[in-house]
DNA sequence: TTGTAAGCGTTATCAT
DNA sequence: ATGATAACGCTTACAA
């Protein structure tokens, strides 16, 4: 229950006053040796720590970031957070997790509320596709950074931070067809999202650099999960022409398609050859191992926070930047038939 | 670059004062009707939203409380991070996230962080057993509640939310028997961290029930990652006296002697069951799926959250909580035996 | 080199 | 019912 240490106490023990002592403390050049180190060594004696909080309000910089992500349980975005946080904190900011749980709502009252708590900076990926422009312009209004990563929108004053999905997308699908896959079928994510349209663009361009045709029935838009994957495989299950090559962009989804598809019988990668999205740990972990597209998340963290501070270093200019990271394709056993000679990567 | 709107900016515009707005604004009973709508229509208008840094220096009450995992982008604690914001958002706090990367030195860096940041609470699971027990004093000492999640260590003031890794070590090692285990080695973590010997002597205690014998010996210490259990497997595949059943409080580990005892031509579970501790997602999604504890992280974010906003509604009063929670066995293939008759639960 | 005083945005305690 | 003022802890012109 003891108070807190101020800068009045120890003015008043040194029988100084604050200014002084907060000149020293801040190593003011015009405060002579002599009482600098006093106040340094009673403040120490006394654990005198600055109240943050004030400083926040004097300053008008909090010193803490908000970080909006749909949830933060996921490999992906546990991920990006932590790269964010391992570069931002050895800089002295903290950081504040704000999760949407994918709903628009949230997405808007969490912007209000992380400026109410004057953050120095927002980084998020966007859940909600459709979500109104107007929101992030009180962002930009106040000069408040905003970046931002993976799931981005195209918008004036905002940086962005995303891995190059379409060379995602036409490298998984490229080297199906160079296993031999000719009917390969798209399982994608929301395409009003530009990430799962990138990737589908991909995809499509990699079929017509390899003389296959492009047909739009050949992508299905499903939900990132393992019951969507399930789903799926049993329609193509019953396909006339059972597709020979499967381009998830969800590993769940892949995961699900497996599941079912080695249920009825179907060898993989012999028959099917699968691949798909995000390199989630489990994909390496299983003995039917599964390829995917790493999308680095830390690193992507770590950039998204580095556009963060040039900004805020950068005084009165706007800087507006696009990183785009690239995304390694890699090839496990899911899609690696016998006659592999294209192999890039395998881990 | 607009500036933000005050209350004075209200007040001026009214021909008011600051105080009233400010009244107006909380619903302070002696105010008339006439004004409080007014003033109200008008914050609306000006687009006005409360500061809350200034509210904090003033109140002392930040609505911000910390969180110190080791790392967040695990499962587990991506997990329990999701409790601890689900419960708390609602209430208005918002949930700073630090990382301790397992270092004592960052620990005890992050909390007077936190606590200079005027936090009104820090939830925390230890990272270092080792930690100086004197640098939770200074917490206590300003009255801010302190809660320990999963690894804990008993301090007087501090509440805590736990599983019973005791029952969770017990359950796990009594199935093993009840599928006809009688040689079973026990791969720990460190065993100076209490989750590790409360699972360890869960293990113990199932064996003496059982009419088997504890040998010391039985009990290996390692990391928690994939290649320890690989090199463990390694070890067991030498012994002239081959366990049939391993318990490892890692599903990592756990998934590295799987691997390598397959590897090497034994048959899970037939010759050797396997059994982890965690539930992590892969564990489910394998073919040969892996036996596990689940923690229930999310819940027990939820219960850390719920006791914190439990410690700061009573006043004045110190409580000290301490919540266990029951761990659930989730049997899977890599320990179920055909002539299986003893499950309890099966995902 | 040090002190004085104002100000960051609010709320609480006096007055009126 | 409303206004004036001090206070939260700190920094920073401006004076001295």
């Amino acid at each position: 229950m003891k108070k807190k240490t101020t800068i009045y106490q120890i003015a008043e023990q040194l029988g100084l006053t604050a200014a002084t002592v907060s000149r020293a403390l801040n190593n003011n050049p015009k405060i002579s040796e002599a009482t600098r180190e006093l106040v340094q060594k009673t403040a120490i004696k006394m654990n005198y720590e600055p109240n943050k909080v004030a400083l926040a309000l004097k300053s008008g910089k909090s010193y803490n970031v908000g970080v909006i992500v749909p949830r933060i349980d996921t490999n992906f975005f546990g991920s990006v957070i932590r790269g964010i946080e391992d570069t931002l904190h050895p800089e002295g900011y903290q950081v504040i997790i704000c999760q949407t749980n994918n709903l628009q709502s949230r997405e808007i009252e969490t912007i209000s509320t992380l400026l109410n708590a004057q953050v120095d900076g927002i980084l998020m990926s966007i859940s909600a596709p459709e979500i109104n422009i107007n929101v992030f312009s009180q962002v930009l209004n106040k000069n408040v950074p905003l970046i931002f990563f993976d799931r981005k929108k195209d918008i004036e004053g905002v940086s962005t931070v995303t891995i190059n999905d379409f060379e995602g997308g036409y490298m998984a699908t490229d080297q199906l067809i160079q296993q031999g896959c000719k009917r390969i079928v798209h399982l994608s994510g929301n395409q009003k999202i530009e990430i799962f349209q990138e990737r589908c663009r991909g995809y499509k361009r990699a079929l017509l650099d390899n003389g296959l045709k492009f047909d739009k029935d050949s992508v299905i838009e499903i939900k990132s999960n393992i019951d969507e994957g399930k789903r799926v495989a049993k329609i193509l299950l019953d396909m006339k022409d059972m597709p020979d090559g499967i381009f998830s962009s969800s590993d769940f989804a892949a995961l699900g398609a497996i599941k079912t598809l080695k249920e009825n019988g179907i060898k993989i990668p012999d028959d099917v050859c699968v691949t798909g999205f995000a390199n989630e740990p489990f994909t390496k972990f299983m003995e039917l191992s599964i390829t995917s597209v790493d999308q680095s998340p830390v690193e992507m963290g770590n950039m998204a926070a580095n556009v963060f501070l040039e900004q805020v270093t950068t005084k009165g200019f706007k800087i507006e930047k696009k990183v785009v990271l690239t995304p390694q394709l890699l090839v496990r056993k899911s899609s690696s038939r016998k006659n592999d000679s294209s192999q890039k990567t395998k881990i």
